[in-house]
RNA sequence: GCCCGCGUGGUGGAAUGGUAGACACAGGAGACUUAAAAUCUCCAGGCCGAAAGGCCGUGCCGGUUCGAGUCCGGCCGCGGGCACCA
């Protein structure tokens, strides 16, 4: 073999490697453990760039903490749960169990030949039923310890396909495949009972320092934990058991500017008039009306019902405020009452205006005219503001301490008490769907909701319908329908019974898998001493998108986890270390139908900026990769063309790696070309006898320990592609010394070994041919000598007052002051001084002097 | 609206407060070759200059400092997250 080929090499070495077994993770006391985790890939069906981006970023920090004596534990598996497969299924008449498993297959087929060092040992699909199966073990433990209950709630019906939408499934107010009319539709939901751990997963994130800053904020805000106060308005004339309106504020300080109460239409006053009054039933089925999704909250117009009834203000009984049923209230946050005060609020003024609702100021600015007819008046933050009423002329601070002050004035007189609040809901995980894990409950008439028993678990999904396939082009959920598989007997009394067919949602199979990969064939979710030894993640890598629900998720099942025993307490925060990396973009290639519609175009059928027929191409750089927009790059196509080390050199080399990479036809030649040169230089110096040059030898040696030194820094801290800069010049370097054979044959293998985390089987393959011995991927990181790392002599910039004038090479241990001097007698310094003496001369060893003059 | 983050050559980007532009892409010149490919050598922020060298330069304005891409304040622009949240 005389030229590069990395078909050849990658096949060889692959192989290699598992003979050697020397990615299979067995717990090992001696050993420090490492486990480092990338966010296991849905079965799509092909593995795209993000993805090899995502698991070579991954495999970098395996295999380099894995020749640093670390036992790695490093797994994939596949999150198998979700629409997709139902949808491939109803547009194609497949099962979507065949789907799933096929893509798997695919995909694993895909993603062997990068190279990973993964334990594949491991592997498991989160649509096993050995995997749903503890997972329906561990929703009954929850169920035990009150982690998880059933509530009515308000959801998005699709009323053609019969199911729940998530909101993000919602478009314009209607389902993004019936087409229909969505309706907010009140359904009996199982539910995690996440907010109860608001304020520990708030506050636990502090302890999360190797967690991106960004992550932490986005799960702080979605926790949302606020300050206010709750109260009660006195009701005239209500409906039988309703003498109060309960509200809860964040800003007491405008309670005298109240001018309205505002009511959910879910709320239970609203409920009762609704029943009592047909106008209020009306309105209410008007408000009820469209989506929960921003979108189509966004663009509903606020509107409100007068109900005739009022309540009493708390500081002043004689005076009378309305009472309004408002579709833009929640009835699920704070108390699902509101009191509007237009002086302050845009969307209470916006209100008032509306149905002409008297607009109260409470303070003003303190030296500024406002026309509070006009517009609220918000001020800032911590702004100084004058009262106008209550304590008419006083000055006060808003925000906080103002909140503060009106909480404690109102609760010394008798109205209401300060509480904190979560915007954190429980979590709705029941979903009317067939492919998912099937919640593991009965509903018996005499018994109710009775769990089912654990030795009957796992509740298996059924492929058929009694011999005929499911056809999954019937709306609606399969189990709903199935003959007899909801048909069992109740675990409790043994009478006939049904099952729940609600299946869970996709984001709880990915909500504790990191914890079953310690131990996959458990008989139990976990094995106790397995996930003692292995747990927490080290170093877990994902994308930004999941920075909120899985993360949150996952940081609430662990907890959950632990409480049922399943999990050790150190692991209830199950990832040490994130962090989230950039995608790889692409260009689109783009031009205009007669409609002016955008054309796409694949990136063959473009030269030098034009179409075939002579059309100018638009090219729209950095764009995520999408069929649709026909700028995916396959990564199995780029593997046959240069080989699966070019595909993982690049992606790491051009951006770091939390920041988007945009892939390039002429950096992904380039990157290859590169490794073509290192295998060339690498055996040229194995097969070139050259004497030893005691110069050049130290000067290779020098530049090779200072490459050790920097690459490991890069490594450590996710600098891979400062890393993979610095081995460009390193090659460089090697390519252009004099030295003699066995001093490049020491730093040709040192450039192996620093460049084995990211491309694996170059690196084993110089290695062998360079003598090293045994496998590169176990063999000890490399040590920079500190002696090697410093100059005898430093080239000194000579600055003069701030501004580079001249430089000095000099003795890297010279005295300050021998430094000083030798400055001072620098031709541009005698010329700037003029005889004059300097201001001062400041001098910073090894890096600069500066003289002031 | 609220909360984050980011602005450096033609491009991606590098730079513990200490020589701005490492490394690479694209580009240019040359060597080798009948030619091409491959490979190798060199040039390359802007302006002035034959050169030596000088001046300017990290979105804009100011500040701190011997010294600012980096720290602080204000502005402009871009990107992301959240939001009828009371």
């Amino acid at each position: 073999m005389s030229r590069y080929s990395p078909a050849e090499i990658e096949a060889k070495w692959q192989q290699a490697w598992q003979e050697a077994n020397i990615f299979c993770a067995r717990r090992d006391e001696a050993r420090p453990k490492y486990y480092v985790l990338e966010m296991f890939p849905y079965p799509s069906g092909r593995i795209h760039m993000g993805h090899v981006r995502n698991y070579t970023m991954g495999d970098v920090v395996a295999r380099y903490k894995l020749s640093t004596g670390h036992n790695v534990l490093h797994p994939m598996g596949w999150d198998a749960f979700g629409m997709p497969a139902e949808n491939a299924a109803m547009a194609s008449g497949g099962h979507p169990k065949d789907w799933t498993y096929a893509n798997i297959a695919t995909m694993r087929d895909q993603m062997r030949p990068l190279g990973l060092s993964i334990d594949w040992s491991r592997e498991f699909a989160t649509c096993d039923p050995e995997y749903y199966g503890q997972q329906q073990a561990l929703f009954l433990d929850f169920l035990e310890k009150g982690l998880v209950y059933r509530k009515n709630a308000v959801v998005n019906w699709d009323p053609v396909d019969m199911t729940v939408l998530a909101n993000e499934q919602v478009i314009d107010g209607k389902g993004w495949r019936s087409g229909a009319e969505v309706e907010r539709r009140e359904l009996t939901q199982w539910f995690f009972r996440i907010s109860d751990f608001s304020e520990e997963l708030l506050e636990a994130l502090d302890g999360l320092d190797d967690w991106p800053a960004k992550v932490r904020t986005m799960q702080e805000n979605w926790i949302g934990k606020s300050r206010g106060l709750q109260f009660a308005f006195g009701l005239n004339d209500g409906p039988d058991g309703h003498d109060r309106v309960e509200v809860y504020t964040t800003r007491p300080d405008t309670l005298m500017g109240a001018s309205f109460i505002g009511i959910s239409p879910d709320h239970p006053l609203a409920r009762q008039l609704e029943r009592e009054r047909a106008d209020v039933a009306a309105f209410c089925a008007e408000a009820r009306k469209g989506g929960t999704t921003a979108e189509a909250i966004e663009k509903a117009e606020k509107l409100g019902f007068d109900t005739g009834l009022t309540c009493r203000h708390p500081f002043d009984t004689a005076w009378e405020l309305p009472v309004y049923i408002a579709n833009f209230i929640l009835m699920d946050y704070g108390t699902g009452a509101i009191f509007g005060c237009p002086g302050h609020d845009q969307r209470d003024h916006d209100f008032a205006r509306k149905y002409g609702l008297p607009i109260i100021d409470t303070f003003l600015p303190m030296d500024a005219e406002h026309d509070i007819e006009a517009a609220p008046y918000v001020p800032l933050k911590s702004e100084r503001v004058r009262y106008t009423r209550i304590v008419a002329g006083e000055e006060a601070q808003t925000g906080e301490a103002g909140v503060e002050a009106a909480i404690e004035f109102c609760e010394t007189n008798g109205v209401g008490q300060g509480v904190t609040k979560f915007r954190l809901r429980d979590w709705g995980l029941s979903r009317q769907r067939y492919w998912g894990c099937p919640i593991p409950v009965v509903h018996c008439e005499t018994c109710g909701v009775v769990p089912e028993k654990k030795e009957n678990l796992p509740v298996q999904l059924p492929y058929d319908e009694g011999g005929t396939p499911i056809d999954f082009g019937v709306p609606g959920n399969p189990l709903d329908r199935h003959p007899t598989w909801r048909d069992c007997a109740c675990p409790a009394c043994g009478a006939p019974a049904l099952r729940e067919t609600d299946t869970m949602d996709t984001f709880v199979d990915s909500s504790w898998y990191y914890a079953r990969f310690t131990a996959p064939r458990a008989e139990t979710p976990t094995d106790m001493a397995e996930a003692e030894y292995w747990m927490n993640v080290d170093q877990y890598i994902g994308g930004i998108e999941h920075a909120i629900l899985h993360l949150l998720y996952s940081r609430f099942f662990a907890r959950a986890m632990h409480i049922c025993g399943h999990l050790p307490e150190k692991a209830i925060e199950p990832f040490d270390a994130l962090f989230t990396q950039g995608m790889v973009t692409h260009e689109i290639y783009q031009t205009r139908d007669v409609k002016g519609r955008p054309v796409y175009h694949l990136p063959e059928e473009v030269t030098e900026g034009r179409l075939a027929d002579g059309t100018e191409v638009e090219v729209i750089p950095s764009a995520k990769m999408s069929k649709s927009k026909k700028n995916v790059v396959d990564p199995s196509t780029i593997i046959a063309e240069y080989g699966a080390d070019t595909a993982r050199w690049f992606v790491l080399s051009d951006s770091p790696p939390e920041r988007d990479v945009e892939w390039t036809a002429s950096g992904a030649e380039a990157a290859h070309r590169h490794l073509a040169r290192v295998w060339r230089i690498a055996s040229e110096i194995a097969q070139t006898p050259g004497e030893a040059d005691p110069q050049a030898d130290e000067a290779l040696l020098r530049e090779m320990h200072k490459t050790i030194d920097e690459v490991t820094k890069g490594v450590d801290s996710f600098g891979f592609n400062a890393a993979i800069a610095r081995l460009y010049a390193f090659t460089n370097s090697l390519a252009k010394s004099q030295a003699g054979q066995a001093a490049k044959t020491t730093a040709a293998r040192t450039l192996a070994q620093l460049m084995s985390p990211m491309t694996p089987h170059l690196a084993e393959d110089i290695w062998s041919l360079l003598g090293g011995a045994g496998l590169v991927a176990t063999a000890a990181w490399p040590k920079p000598d500190p002696a090697m790392l410093i100059d005898e002599t430093v080239i000194l910039p000579i600055q003069i007052n701030g501004k580079r004038r001249g430089e000095l090479s000099l003795p890297a241990d010279m005295d300050k002051s021998e430094v000083e001097k030798a400055a001072l007698a620098h031709n541009a310094v005698v010329k700037a001084l003029d005889g004059a003496q300097p201001k001062k001369i400041i001098v910073v060893p090894g890096r600069i002097v500066n003289v002031v003059v």
